[in-house]
DNA sequence: AAAATCAATGCAATGGAAGTGCAATTACTG
DNA sequence: CAGTAATTGCACTTCCATTGCATTGATTTT
């Protein structure tokens, strides 16, 4: 088991104190984020400095995006192992349209899909939309 | 088959020139616009009326909303005999990475996505990206 | 037909989220 | 400890979406 030092070192990130607490921010979290999310847990800190910190997780396929339909980008941990970089981690997102939150669904990979004769298909986005578990109350 | 008038007037929708105007551009265009795409197309007319009259072709399930992914949201027409209101035409979009382009695929009906115990799936949003068939050049 | 009523349009302003330039601060290196 | 490089904070900008309000235009009533 290696701690977020060592995370953040083997993706050559430095650890700084903002970093380590946002990401422990992340890891706590079940569900995916928006950067206000992000600022109201740290008033101290800049808003720029949250949006560069979630960026530099990004490209390091720390954490990825979601645009679940809000218009809002969230953003979520990366599994361990996942395969961000090749675009091929397509598992699914649950947007719960009662209480707004959205998880990722990393269970549930996204199925082939067909496209017409000419059509290249690189990437694929699927979100789910409806009442989540908690919600739905059972 | 009916006309234009006939359509709106059908769905209690005041018959306006502006009206006319630009649902006769979304015909003629076979790919989703953004709201920028029709203000290019009517510079005489004022932005806040091409917005509200299409939000109202929106609440009248004239036209759907397309998220794809670029965060500008897109419009496109509904086919005749879909069933947006009750939020089952599930066709999927297809957004070209080249020409940054989206259509509709509305032959390709969304496959049944299976979502865990306690989850209720309302509503699916699937976005194809890739090369599109004009830009694959085949 | 004129008056009254209601909807559509145009203009101006606002809000929210994303992104950037630059200076100040902090961390690393030798 | 000095020098260098990365990080952080502040101010500002851009872009799209949305609203308030006055004006124009259309429809209904008398
Ligand atoms: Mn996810
Ligand atoms: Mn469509
Ligand atoms: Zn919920
Ligand atoms: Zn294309």
């Amino acid at each position: 088991m290696q701690t977020i030092e060592e995370l953040l070192e083997s993706k050559n990130i430095r650890v700084t104190a903002m970093r380590l607490l946002i990401y422990k921010f992340l890891t706590e979290k079940q569900i995916a984020v928006t950067l206000s999310d992000i600022e109201n847990a740290f008033e101290k800190a800049d808003r720029t400095t949250l949006y560069r910190t979630v960026k530099t997780f990004e490209e390091k396929d720390i954490v990825h995006q979601i645009d679940d339909g809000t218009g809002i980008t969230k953003y979520a941990l990366c599994e361990k192992g996942c395969n961000c970089e090749i675009e091929t981690d397509l598992h699914l997102h649950f947007h719960c349209n009662n209480c707004n939150e959205t998880v990722c669904l990393t269970e549930h990979k996204i199925p082939q899909i067909k496209v017409p004769d000419g059509f290249v298909s690189e990437n694929v986005n699927l979100v789910v939309k409806g009442i989540c578990d908690k919600c739905s109350g059972q």
